[in-house]
DNA sequence: GGCGTGACAGTAAGCGTTTACTGTTGCCCG
DNA sequence: CGGGCAACAGTAAACGCTTACTGTCACGCC
């Protein structure tokens, strides 16, 4: 339509640096206006063997932590022309590996693991054939959470983060506190747990093992937690009198749990939580927290896969965490 | 590496329906395997003009309404081997517009609309455009909630919706009932207002403009609007006994700032949402709602995109809504 | 015995781009 | 005034796959 050849057309539109006149540039795009011309991602992708696609592997993207996480991946992919792909494993390692196979066969430019490795063995066969291939392929491979590989290219002191709001508790006079920990087979909930038990230590304070009690990372599960806690004959205010959950959601489970069971926060028991979803600030009391730059991390998550894919060196990040201490906590009475 | 031609191993492992020899095809298999071979998606879309890959516009993919619509798609869309693009137009018409180019330029099967069309000159020059050209190309076009083109293929009743919830608020002995009603600039919002005028005239109550106020649609929002009903001096208990949301993050924001204010809930007035998002239920006071199947509606939607996809006619569909009734409401004092 | 037929296997075209390479100008400079 | 070069424009190959078409062979039937 532009009277020109394909070349051409093709210099134009995707913007090569080789020379075109002024006057055929004009007729190109002109054209290309015209005929509402898109160029087709498919054609280029399978000429440059890469496709300007993320894919994004979190546990449920219904879970406040990863929407927040695949929101800043969102935010800083679009500007740069990339689309996001978001596939929630439910932390199936099978489900998982075949996310990843999906993303490899369509030549995504990078994957971003968003949440902590499992232990699962399509996990440790599978994924990494799946992982290797993706890399040798050019295409970049980041972590925001510890896994089976290694340390994260992006992380979050996790270990300390709960270490500061042990001793933040510590201040407000409690010393028995109980630790909602989490699923001991996510290597976070791990890190979770050992920053408990250093942030106990750190101030002088033997760890109770009564007091941990292992869960999943719902709000289901903390509501449960709270059920078995006080099934135990655990008296809230002389067997602990503060509850540190692994992540919010477990500390929003038991919120709920414990008023329904008439005990007031922060009167009777303080609770605080971890991560600092937007939901942590909205529930009556709020919820103290340690508030972890969810949107940053993702950000800071794509960034990296970029600069992978430009050939740079990737260094290894840790994001600050944030003590907020909201309404759920008071000084022990 | 199988000693065959190149099409005798597509046969194979694109399982084309064409004959094979066993021998040949456990051959093809093998070298497979052994080369860890994983057919290049790109080259197949080039050929079929499609790459098995839908694209979900919504408003913000941290909103726990769309994450659960997302979560939807993506649960339907695993088992037919697509994968699910993300795009949180963040209700701004250009970035919408600017998704669903970068969707049609990868030729992407389908374009699932969650969120409720805008007012905005970006969706009615370019975004029509982009739609009209994708469903030309085959591609398969789905809205889930009302928007300038008309009706959608997966609804639910919000009129209905919310007039139930009025009822059972009426029922509760409540007459004076504040709406907190969203962005009129959401098609949504305004059915949902619809529905409370539709609500209360079905009870024979006027409608108090007063107690009408224009929001939008988070929880700091909902704060806000609390701010303005008690700064207009109009007094919990005598000028309304109730507030009903047109959805929960609305709720959520109205119930914390209520508490603030030291307004007793729901002993003072009740409060309604609408949505049922996972939180609504975790909340203390829990939210009494209206039901939405969210993730069946994501479901839905992917299905109805697949159908269209193989030639057949696609009949709108309307999902049920359910009156949720918690701790938020109660009967008037 | 010739031939139609079914079961395979291979050849090659084509999907829409990008880009190395090959022209063709016109201009500048020695 | 001729050679060299910059500035364009076009040709064609290649990316990895599917599939229409063209064999080839063995078998069974008239």
């Amino acid at each position: 339509m532009a009277g020109v050849s394909i070349a051409t057309a093709s210099r134009v539109v995707s913007e090569a640096d080789y020379p075109v006149s002024a006057r055929t540039r004009e007729r190109v795009l002109t054209a290309a206006k015209e005929l509402d011309y898109v160029p087709n991602a498919l054609a280029r992708g399978l000429l440059k063997s890469q496709i300007p696609v993320v894919g994004v592997i979190v546990h449920d993207i219904t879970d406040p932590y990863f929407a927040e996480v695949v929101r800043g991946v969102e935010d800083a992919a679009e500007s740069g022309g990339y689309l996001v792909i978001t596939c929630s494993s439910e932390r199936d390692g099978a489900r998982e590996a075949s996310y990843v196979r999906l993303l490899r066969s369509m030549r995504a430019a990078g994957v971003i693991f968003a949440g902590s490795g499992l232990d699962d063995p399509a996990s440790v066969e599978e994924l990494p054939r799946h992982v290797a291939a993706l890399r040798a392929s050019g295409a970049a491979v980041v972590h925001l959470s510890p896994h089976a590989q290694g340390e994260p290219e992006i992380s979050v002191d996790n270990r300390n983060g709960i270490a500061s709001m042990v001793a933040a508790l510590v201040e407000l006079g409690h010393s028995r506190i109980a630790f909602l920990a989490g699923p001991s087979s996510l290597y976070v909930a791990r890190e979770r747990l050992a920053g408990y038990r250093h942030g106990l230590a750190e101030a002088g304070i033997p760890a109770d093992e009564r007091l941990i009690v292992g869960t999943g990372f719902s709000a289901e599960a903390g509501a449960r937690a709270i059920d078995d806690i006080l099934d135990a004959h655990l008296e809230p205010g002389t067997a602990f009198s503060a509850i540190l959950c692994a992540n919010d959601l477990l500390a929003l489970g038991a919120l709920q749990r414990l008023h329904e069971h008439g005990i007031d926060v922060p009167a009777d028991v303080s609770v605080a939580g971890f991560d600092d979803i937007p939901v942590a600030a909205m529930t009556a009391p709020s919820l103290s927290t340690v508030r972890l730059p969810l949107r940053e991390m993702g950000k800071r998550g794509f960034e990296a896969a970029i600069r992978a894919l430009e050939g740079e060196q990737v260094m290894p990040e840790t994001l600050p965490t944030e003590v907020v201490m909201r309404d759920s906590t008071g000084r022990r009475q």
